[in-house]
RNA sequence: CAAGUAAGCUGGACAGCCGCGUGGGCAGGUCGAAAGGCCGUUCAUGAGGAAAGUCCGGGCUCCGUAGGGCAAGGAUAACGGGUAACGCCCGCCGAAGGCGACUUCAGGAAAAGUGCAACAGAGAUAUACCGCCUUGCUUUUGCAAGGUAAGGGUGGAAAGGCGGAGAUAAGCGCCCGCCCGAUGACUGGGAACUGCUCAUCGCUGUAAACUCUAUCCGGAGCAACACCGUGGAAACGCAUGAGAGCCGGCCCGGCUGCGUUUGGGAGGUGGCUGGAGCGCAGCGGCAACGCUGCGCCUAGAUAGAUGGCUGUCUUAAAGGACAGAACCCGGCUUACAGGCUCACUUGUACC
RNA sequence: CCGGGUGUGGCGAAGCUUGGUAUCGCGCUUGGUUCGGGUCCAAGAGGCCGCAGGUUCAAAUCCUGUCACUCGGA
């Protein structure tokens, strides 16, 4: 991933949740906001309530995978956040790839 | 062939493209005074049988302690062995279950003491309600005193059980035969224990109630612990418009009181994986396991690396059961789609 | 990593120490009171005490395992 580095702090995951913009479907939630920075910065959220670790593991990096597939086609210089909900555990990878396009498309994140 | 019992193994394989962690190499690029960092490239390597639950036992680290003992608290509980150790494992004994292979068992002490045993029942560890018998009074009836544990009824449990004779006022292991149990002696065994033996005795249950006996245990945990450590804080020293430090090639200019020590928030580095290790062979042992020889090195992350796409094969099914190392080992417990191997038991048929 | 607590009718709680009969409040049903409703009065239903084993004559209670929820410390 070029552009991106992980997001790791708490304090600025709790300031997405407070300030920034949301989307949500049914598997995935997004928080976006302007970082004014050249690169973007992505966090990822799967909580204890969506399974077991092994569960957990694999959807983070299923969820890793899209971003880096599709970063080259989002805009750059913000914080995103993706929560994982609970039926994302049991979602195939095309269902999450499509959620996440259509919710990264309502945020206008899609340069091309 | 069918039904079953027990032990063990396995938990998809191969290939291509894109991508990730760790370690090594490189005549490469970049930053830097250097050490080195970052990028690139290439090679190697990269989750489990339970990695899980965190229920036991150890290593390791720190704290406490002269050495040791006692008390409190906790754990374990037939016997012999294995092990670094264990509450684990193996063998064996006993009890319960099963036609059997075999399985299960917190399996010490109730004759050291204390407690508890609801309801029912006369009575719950001692007792006389009905009944039986004797004596006295009364004389259709019955009342009082005493004896009796054979019969009735209650209960999970009622003073060893069944049968019998004598004896007795009526009765009773009071006596006899058989059986059951406890203790001691003897036999066999290394021991728990055992039995065609002998003697004595006949004792409710509960210790996963208190307790007693024997053995064991100092406490906390890798977020342990050690090191580096900006800001802020404290102490000491120096300085008070001169000098010092930082930005800058230098002047001008701008900013800041400065140095040392203590302390250890955030962050970083070590701890961090070669070990009671794995495989093969031989020997000893019924076994758990031990000894010897040879060979091998096999994750080390720190918001946490294994994913995406495609093809082929095995298959009933591979878009897969349970499930992700987090300091490391030995066990236990729990979850689990299927597949395979060996041994044994019972039944049926045939030779 | 270490250590606690809770689980009982639809909801919230007692009972567990010291084993034997599961109780209370709200809610629910039926009847009465009222012109009707509420209040009030009377009666009633609803529980394998989270799950699975064990000890005991007998377990919500004691013991072991397990599941879920929850709290605290480093």
């Amino acid at each position: 991933m070029k552009y991106t580095v992980s997001l790791k702090e708490n304090h600025i995951f709790r300031r997405l949740y407070r300030k920034g913009s949301t989307v949500a479907d049914g598997r995935l939630a997004l928080y976006v906001r302007k970082n004014g920075r050249p690169t973007n910065r992505l966090g990822l959220t799967v909580s204890t309530k969506v399974g077991h670790a092994v569960v957990r593991n694999r959807l983070r990096r299923r969820l890793r995978e899209i971003y880096r597939l599709h970063e080259h086609e989002l805009v750059r210089g913000v914080d995103l956040v993706v929560v994982a909900r609970v039926r994302a555990g049991s979602s195939r990878y095309q269902q999450l790839e499509e959620s996440f396009l259509r919710l990264c498309r309502k945020l206008e994140l899609v340069e091309k």
